[in-house]
DNA sequence: GCTTAGCACTCAACCTTGACGAGTGCTAAC
DNA sequence: GTTAGCACTCGTCAAGGTTGAGTGCTAAGC
């Protein structure tokens, strides 16, 4: 179906049948929308809704049914219609404290934000770690673990912090380890994986060892680089089970399910386009047969010039368009800044 | 309501009672009973789950449907009449890949075994990080963040890596920071927070500076003794949805609300009293009352001779205790296993 | 004295029915 | 092009009736 062009008097009646239908979740009657729009009478508005029903931004569950709006009219009113609402004080109150505390380490951010975006937008959060297109090393460590095996504790940009074990290939001793972490650390502090697959080859007493080490180290790294991209933290799925649209078990779970999972949401995050501003997936749009009656509405926050992740809300379709999009907005730039702070 | 005792028949009519209940979900009528207990009639064993109700050990959700066992039935029956099952080996081979991976950190293998026990029980899980009763370190370290700011990052027993904003009275160098690191390692290394805080004073260089920062890791540390009773990982949210007793969505809303929320479930996990192999809470013995139509199964599993956290599950109080029981058994055998691979 | 067949009784679940009303589409008049 | 009017549709709700599962009680049987 295409997006067909309004008049302006169509475009306003669609916007009534957003809006009314966003707060009550009722199907819409043309007798409520003259009252409300009291130019036109309701036979006139009647005319117009079965206009908008033909070319598919309004959907009548059965015939005397009011109209709701389908994802095509709801794509119509978030591209042309809607005018997005401040956050409001209230709101602004209630998220600032979260982030008043001063975490060092960015999942604790990130978990903050978690909650804080599933409280002000009444809805399920979804936040994803700061990507950087290749982790820098900040510090680097090697514990003994035993004769075969040692820790890597890694302190990534971002106060990040990664552990793994790395085998051994013959008993080191712990002093040893040490000496070699302190000339890595030399070295390798403000490299990503591929600056660091590129180090000129280490001489001296414990050369073979210390190669040996950090090619393991470089894979973990790699892996971490990959890893970011699929964690996410969720919070909010209670948000979900007061709305009446989920009061149905079978599409509560259906949802539940894919939040829990965390691949597909992976992958639908992945391929968001994030370049411009907020993005808002609706319904069928996403792709996902299971979030055909949800939305999506995703942003990116930005932490420095080159790291950003990705934040926002999964909820029911007939969402607060014009008031969600703000708020994800002022959440995302408030976990910019505190990621920022962490960084630095 | 006092647990009165019961007579052979009796006995045997309430197990009956509570197996059929837990398969079907319906209420158990005289005659069902009649057909699997053929040794008495329908009349007999409805005069007798006449008395098992007035004792209080059953319920009739109105007059003419069929007895349901009380959170006092389920009581006795766990208490004297349920014979555990072995877990079946479709389980296991369910259950053991989960733990063949090697990861190092105690956080992923908590995850990977909430993951786990969620399917294995088909209930929500929860896992509660290793209490040591006062965690020893293994190895520390310092990185400098800013003038005012050192990072702290302490690798505990098991691996654990916990990181920590330090404050510095004055501008120090990384490498003041690597020494007094490294000078702290020589004497604190296998010791708790009470422990250090016994240590002689220091001298040297950098004294005083050392002794500030020791007192602020050592105010650090208590802190992470006490959250270590606060961190609950869950999962398996969506395997409430298809019981038929969360079909209603309020139930479901406030039960979703508590797992959420943590704290709650914290007091009653730390509550809980472990020294005797699985702990069973039913019904409102909880003393949740959102929880009133839950059961708790919660055991400990060991990870050396000090070291145990919590594992169970959270369902509805229809649940098959018998298979339960032992399912938790055998995950938190595995996690203990796993938990003790990770600190050696 | 315990057990059991028989029976009257209860009550949730289910279906049917009809009234109601919200909402529509169409038509004819303005 | 707009709108009042009207016949029509169809979901919702409450009332009434039926069904059947299950009970408690009683009286006869072992």
């Amino acid at each position: 179906m295409q997006q067909v062009p309004l008049d302006q008097r169509k475009q306003q009646i669609l916007k009534a049948v957003v809006a009314d239908y966003t707060r009550t979740g009722v199907p819409v009657g043309s007798a409520s929308l003259a009252i409300h729009l009291a130019t036109w009478s309701s036979a006139t508005i009647r005319n117009e809704l079965a206009t908008l029903s033909e070319v598919g931004y309004l959907i009548q569950p059965h015939t005397s049914a009011g109209r709701v709006p389908s994802d095509l009219g709801y794509r119509y009113y978030v591209d042309f219609l809607m005018d997005e609402e401040d956050v409001p004080p209230a709101v602004r109150r209630q998220v600032d404290p979260f982030f008043t505390v001063m975490p060092t380490s960015i999942e604790e951010i990130l978990e903050i934000a978690a909650t804080a975006l599933a409280q002000a937008a009444d809805a399920v959060s979804l936040v994803t770690a700061p990507r950087a297109l290749g982790v820098r090393v900040k510090h680097l460590d090697l514990v003994k673990l035993n004769d075969a095996q040692a820790l890597l504790v890694l302190v990534l940009e971002g106060n990040l912090v990664r552990q793994h074990a790395l085998s051994l290939s013959a008993p080191t001793d712990q002093s040893v380890l040490s000496a070699i972490a302190s000339g890595l650390n030399a070295v390798v502090v403000g490299l990503n994986a591929p600056a660091m697959s590129r180090l000129p080859e280490s001489v001296g007493q414990h050369a073979a060892l210390e190669r040996d080490l950090l090619a393991q180290i470089i894979t973990f790294m790699t892996v971490c680089d990959a890893q970011q991209d699929t964690l996410i933290l969720h919070d909010g799925v209670r948000n979900l089970l007061h709305q009446p649209e989920f009061g149905d078990v079978e599409l509560l779970q259906q949802v539940i399910e894919v939040v829990e999972e965390e691949r597909m949401l992976a992958a639908l995050i992945s391929a968001a386009d994030l370049d411009h501003g907020v993005q808002i997936m609706i319904g069928r749009e996403s792709g996902v047969a299971e979030l055909s009656r949800c939305s999506l509405v995703l942003t990116t926050y930005r932490a420095g010039a080159e790291r950003r992740g990705t934040i926002g809300v999964l909820g029911s379709t007939r969402m607060a368009y014009a008031q969600v999009g703000p708020r994800v907005r002022y959440v995302a730039q408030r976990v910019g800044r505190a990621v920022g702070r962490a960084l630095s």
